[in-house]
DNA sequence: ACGGCCCATCTAACCGGTTACCGAAATTTA
DNA sequence: TAAATTTCGGTAACCGGTTAGATGGGCCGT
């Protein structure tokens, strides 16, 4: 392949040293203005780009990020995506993106990659089968910064950002009330998760609010289209059947309103369907599904400003910060 | 932050020079038994990490490839890019992504990006609004090896993979006459976009075989949710309303059927619609949406492998080659 | 006892930049 | 006019590895 232009060539043409050349580059007043000229008229001739690697190596930063997702098929992760991109690239910084697939040993191989990438930083959110947490304590132990967004693990230094889902859930079944239904379902996600255990304290103080009694019988865990397909068969068959269901998010709220509607249940009538979201998906299905907006591109911007913010310090010794993003319900045709 | 473990500090508690430890490490017959089980067993001890910036420099490779895709938030595109990341991942590449948001001015500064990051590969899907071409120039100039995918252009010394569009329109519209339509509308990209002009070719050539002349009325520009909602209630007002329409992606193809059945048009008897992508939209809509499957993942992996090979060669000296990727029809409700 | 040879390791240059420090010439000051 | 001070640019170390070639001690044969 070609060589690049070099600091080194140009001062060979130009018949002075490397070092004039990078402080002429480099506006250095101990360069005088006759020299700064010829130097950048050269290197703008040859086309010369500064090694990034090579500055890389003096400085020990790379400028990049490392982001751990689930999976960018996801919307909401998408929208995140988006977020992390655009401060990220305010601030001259690259991203580097990698998806787990909900795989616990994929997200162990691309924590090991970040820290053989040397990033700067890492925004993670771990896949629903993480359980151990030692691959983050190692690039915690390499004192690079890292925020965890959507999901957290409150145990480890790292700052956190994420959805406010007990008040998400608050807000979903709430509304859902308000509409007179008495038998809401709960779609959940694994308890494991503090979404999960978030969601599941909002929907029960929803209802202890509203004089329903919370019944572990109506809480299901499923959070895919499959799932809720087949979950829901049953579950809408039965003579007691929920009069609601609130999902963990879109695509299961849809996968329960298809059986609903294949079923000869009527939405709203018969059922209403709350989603957690705001997904494209959201608008495709008929009745469009009302559902709760996680604002994730902005979700995304917060978890790398604050990022960003900590590479900056250049130590690492900070308290840990855990913010907690607003939700906004969107009330639409399933409710 | 934390300096990290180098050879330097493994040389020095062990008393021997650095080249001994970088030898040891890499099993260099010149090195003793006894040395290199002392350096291996000091370097895991003390979590040694060998610095990639630093052999990076050293190579200057970076094992990375960047790609540029218009928005990972289309279903299409997230599914090449895990296919990307399989083969990039087992041949220890790392992968960038960088979205342009069908901005030409983004694209331009992504491109810009890829040369001074050094990337050893670039795969490309260039945005909508791109006409302009230099930039991409430029990354040939630098000599490093390119793959469009998707959208093509064919002048650059640049492989391209490509979906097979006009066999993908063909079959879909020939589907659509089998079904007895005659009225097929072309919801269509943008004609400068390669895709656009062989879709439309096959939608023409799928109408001849068949004995239904070709006309440039029913062809529209049109290829997103939004502009499909708004073209679709005029054209489906009309008395020669179409009775089937055949949409670019399966957004524009659920838009125009929202439409349809919000003017009391019955699908698939009053109005069959056909979509091309086979994203998880088209069978959350209702009913379930016909289209041509893109096999995403696969035309993924088919363009990386064929980038690495190019970087592998370490030369620029090659035959440009053009391959296409099959479709299939998939037949489901809007039909 | 000495030249030759092998083995194990070290020295130093290199990748492409940055930058502290040094030095010679030009200019100012006394 | 000699000394002091700028001005301008060069030298060399450094970032963390790799690697060709040098080095030096031990063992061999004659």
């Amino acid at each position: 392949m070609k060589r690049q232009v070099t600091i080194k060539d140009i001062a060979r043409k130009l018949g002075v040293s490397i070092s004039t050349v990078s402080r002429a580059l480099k506006d250095h007043p101990d360069i005088s203005v006759k020299t700064r000229e010829a130097v950048k008229e050269l290197a703008s001739i040859l086309g010369y780009k500064p090694n990034m690697i090579a500055l890389n190596l003096k400085h020990s930063r790379t400028n990049t990020i490392g982001v751990l997702v689930p999976e960018v098929e996801h919307y909401f992760f998408s929208s995140v995506l988006n977020g992390v991109e655009e401060v990220a690239y305010k601030n001259d910084f690259s991203v580097m993106v990698f998806q787990s697939n909900e795989s616990y040993m994929r997200e162990v191989l691309i924590t090991q990659n970040f820290l053989t990438n040397r990033v700067d930083g890492v925004l993670a959110s771990f896949s629903k089968n993480t359980h151990d947490f030692t691959h983050f304590k190692k690039i915690i132990e390499n004192e690079i910064p890292m925020v965890f967004f959507d999901r957290e693990r409150g145990e480890l230094h790292a700052d956190s950002v994420i959805v406010d889902d007990y008040s998400g859930a608050y807000q979903a079944v709430s509304h859902l009330i308000s509409k007179g239904c008495k038998r809401i379902a709960f779609y959940s996600a694994p308890r494991h998760l503090v979404l999960g255990k978030n969601r599941l304290e909002g929907y029960k103080a929803a209802l202890e609010d509203n004089g329903i009694t919370y019944s572990p019988d109506m809480v299901y865990s499923c959070d895919t289209f499959d799932e809720a397909e087949k979950i829901s068969r049953s579950i809408l068959k039965k003579h007691d059947r929920p009069d609601a269901i609130f999902a963990v998010n879109d695509l299961t709220a849809i996968g329960a309103m298809k059986v609903a509607k294949k079923l000869g249940l009527r939405v709203p009538d018969d059922i209403r369907l709350v989603g957690f979201e705001n997904s494209r998906s959201s608008w495709i299905c008929e009745p469009e599904l009302t559902t709760v907006d996680q604002f994730g591109f902005e979700l995304g911007k917060e978890a790398t400003g604050l990022l960003l913010s900590r590479i900056k310090l250049n130590t690492f010794d900070y308290e840990v910060e855990r913010r907690m993003m607003k939700t906004q319900i969107v009330v639409r045709g399933t409710t």
